[in-house]
DNA sequence: AGCACGCCGACT
DNA sequence: GTCGGCGTGCTC
């Protein structure tokens, strides 16, 4: 007796922030597996969404719509699907949310466009001219080409191969439009590693071997060779054949790493980042998935491509904060490459000259392991570095250089040899003051100062874009002529080097004036073919580059990082001025490093001058572990914000009033927020503190399950924070 | 994320 | 009397 089955349902994930997969019927002749990707209806809309499982069955089957159509593509691996669950369910965001971040690749799910070439088969046309004959030896070599390319290279007219075409002897076969992905030379090794490098890369080597999940922290100095190191691990995963991921901090880095990748690949790898066309991204996002592209550089966004072989993550410059996504879905990129690796049972390594606090706890506690480069000798010294109490010797008024590092930069230029000043400041000033009434200008839309940039003539808020041209009267009180920049940013320091050095050749870098890599990439030869001698700039020349030529580094305020009351103030700026530092000399030209502050005697400086990293670190992790700060605790961040500020007010306590009482667990706040006010909209913020042994997460679920957010509010959860703003 | 439904102000 | 503002809620 035929029995009649309820037809089949899968649930399918849909990239909205909807709670939950929905169930959709799978219509006879549909295959629909987990991880494939559909196009569903959903309300009058069709959307694509993936197949996360079998049906759940919740919903009525008389209610479900069924999949309308199943896309030609690989299925999504389930280490990806399990991994865009993982980190739904730790940073609190809807599952669709993040798997939005999946597929964020517009076109690439549509069918690829094909040409038609052709290729030179057996059979001869009856008839042979010489026209035809020089089509015939062109395509003698069995490469595809297309009618136009094999007219050309014959030096006939497209009506003879088609004439061949129509007789048979050139056959049709389809290639794909897009470039196809060069194979990385895995056996050549481009330059001999040291023995000490040769070691931790056989190391390297058999963990990727080993096949199984590993974290390591590949631990050296600038100029040690980490990533020379780590590329032998890259092979060795390519010669497994599995992909690699490599993550880097910011595109900024990256041309300039494509160089050291082909120098030793013999290829450029595929690239990831936001920066990418549409179709370069479509290109991109099949190759990883089809298995063509076996190694991406990318950004943090390229830890959900869906590499069905990912088989090696190398984070590069492990400490950076820019792996910190800080807005939308919020995650640490580091950890969570971290959690792919596992979840996908292979290694990650994590390289840096200036480990993070966290990954150096990791270490030390034993969960990575940690592979230390020492410095190649003969190559790049460390450079001495000089703490100039600003207290002591002061620039003169209106003046921000010390006398002792003036003179330095006056015996580097004498002798031929570049300096540079670093200020991680943008613009020419970062506080414009009414010296008749004492008004500061700031941003109408957010609480903070308007910066000068006076190569604009213009005072602009960091933080919303907002800009205006400079007034000539005080806005407040009117008075003309009484509006004094205070504090400088890099232009002014670029005005005062024009001043004390008008023969020097002065360039100064940042993010204002260097629009694209391409112009990093121009800046950065000119400092190498030293055509120019003093470089004034932004945290962007703190990374990456080395300058040969460059002897003398003064970083103008080396307090700058401490100010705000971050938790990684100190951490971060020891590394920060650790990497400037990096930037100069060599053996035969050592480099200085001159540090103007007004604390030389806090922690940060005085480990910077004795070079005593590693004591500086375990003071640090001391120093968080007694409060219970991360790594050793956990924190989440909350901001409340609103446009209307007594509706943020007024939610804010009663969401204060609804915390739960948890052991454990404390709640500071609300408090209103260190930018207050950003883009016309008041903010408020909580911090969570709790040991390391509470799920903070079902706490936080716990507490914003008793909430009713109105439509004017925004709650914005931010586990394990990086940014306090 | 869309898109519909719904309940209050200035128009042909 | 309607057109339309965007607040609230639903989509398997």
């Amino acid at each position: 007796m035929p029995v009649k089955t309820l037809p089949k349902s899968v649930s399918v994930l849909m990239p909205l922030a909807l709670p939950a997969p929905y169930d959709y019927e799978v219509p006879d002749g549909l295959i629909a597996e987990p991880g494939a990707y559909v196009i569903v209806p959903l309300g009058a809309q069709q959307i694509l969404g993936v197949v996360w499982g079998e049906g759940t069955g919740e919903v009525d089957p008389k209610r479900l719509k069924p999949i309308l159509e199943v896309l030609d593509v690989p299925p999504m691996p389930g280490v990806l699907r399990r991994f865009v669950d993982w980190l739904a369910a730790y940073t609190l965001n809807p599952r669709g949310s993040v798997l939005r971040l999946a597929i964020r690749a517009p076109g690439a799910l549509e069918p690829q466009r094909m040409r038609t070439a052709y290729r030179l088969v057996d059979k001869r046309p009856a008839r042979m001219t010489p026209a035809r004959q020089r089509v015939v030896d062109t395509a003698m070599d069995q490469f595809a080409r297309t009618t136009r390319e094999l007219a050309e290279e014959a030096g006939v007219s497209d009506g003879v191969v088609r004439g061949l075409v129509d007789a048979g002897a050139l056959v049709p076969v389809d290639l794909p439009t897009e470039a196809p992905f060069p194979v990385p030379d895995i056996g050549a090794v481009s330059k001999s590693l040291s023995p000490e490098q040769l070691v931790a890369a056989e190391t390297l080597r058999k963990r990727v071997d080993e096949n199984r999940f590993a974290a390591i922290l590949l631990d050296g100095v600038t100029g040690s060779g980490k990533t020379e190191v780590y590329f032998e691990a890259v092979a060795e995963a390519l010669a497994q054949g599995r992909q690699v991921l490599i993550l880097l901090p910011e595109i900024a880095l990256t041309s300039q790493f494509l160089d050291r990748f082909e120098g030793r690949f013999h290829c450029r790898p595929a690239e990831w980042h936001s920066e990418l066309s549409s179709r370069e991204r479509t290109r991109v996002w099949r190759g990883v998935a089809e298995g063509r592209a076996r190694v991406v550089v990318g950004a943090r966004s390229a830890l959900f491509l869906p590499f069905p072989e990912l088989g090696l993550i190398v984070v590069d410059e492990e400490h950076e904060a820019a792996f910190k996504q800080e807005e939308g879905v919020t995650y640490h990129a580091r950890d969570m490459a971290v959690v792919r690796a596992s979840l996908g049972q292979f290694p990650i390594i994590l390289s840096s000259a200036t480990p993070s606090l966290e990954s150096s706890v990791n270490a030390e506690q034993g969960r990575y392991e940690r592979i230390v480069l020492p410095e190649r000798h003969g190559v790049a010294e460390l450079p001495s570095i000089t703490a100039i109490d600003m207290r002591a010797e002061p620039p003169e008024r209106g003046r921000w250089l010390a006398p002792l590092l003036v003179n330095e930069i006056a015996n580097a230029l004498a002798a031929g040899e570049q300096a540079m000043l670093f200020l991680n400041r943008r613009g020419y000033a970062p506080l414009t003051l009414c010296r008749t009434c004492g008004h500061r200008i700031e941003c109408p839309q957010c609480s903070s100062w308007l910066v000068e940039h006076r190569f604009r003539r213009e005072l602009v808020c960091h933080h919303c874009g907002y800009s205006a041209p400079v007034p000539k009267a005080c806005p407040s009180c009117g008075a003309e002529d009484s509006l004094i920049a205070c504090g400088p940013g890099v232009e002014r320091i670029a005005e005062e080097v024009a001043e004390r050095f008008p023969e020097a050749r002065l360039a100064v870098l940042s993010s204002d004036n260097l629009r694209g890599p391409q112009s990093h990439e121009e800046m950065f030869r000119a400092i190498e073919a030293r055509e120019v001698d003093i470089i004034v700039g932004t945290q962007i020349v703190a990374k990456g580059h080395h300058f040969p030529w460059l002897t003398v580094v003064g970083v103008v305020d080396a307090d700058l990082g401490l100010e705000n009351g971050d938790l990684r103030a100190a951490e971060r700026t020891f590394q920060l001025l650790q990497q400037v530092a990096g930037r100069a000399g060599r053996a035969e030209r050592p480099g200085r490093v001159f540090l103007q502050t007004y604390m030389p005697e806090h922690a940060v400086m005085r480990a910077l001058v004795a070079g005593k990293r590693d004591a500086f670190l375990r003071r640090e992790a001391e120093a968080r572990e007694r409060v219970g700060l991360p790594p050793f605790g956990r924190l989440v961040g909350i901001v409340v914000s609103s446009e209307n500020a007594a509706l943020a007010q007024k939610f804010a306590r009663e969401m204060a009033r609804h915390a739960p009482r948890a052991e454990d667990v404390s709640v500071l706040g609300p408090a209103p927020a260190p930018l207050a006010l950003l883009r016309g909209r008041t903010r408020l913020r909580f911090l969570v503190k709790a040991t390391r042994n509470v799920n903070i997460q079902a706490y936080m679920q716990a507490w914003l399950g008793e909430m009713k957010v109105p439509a004017a509010i925004r709650v914005s959860v931010d586990i394990d924070p990086y940014s306090f703003l």
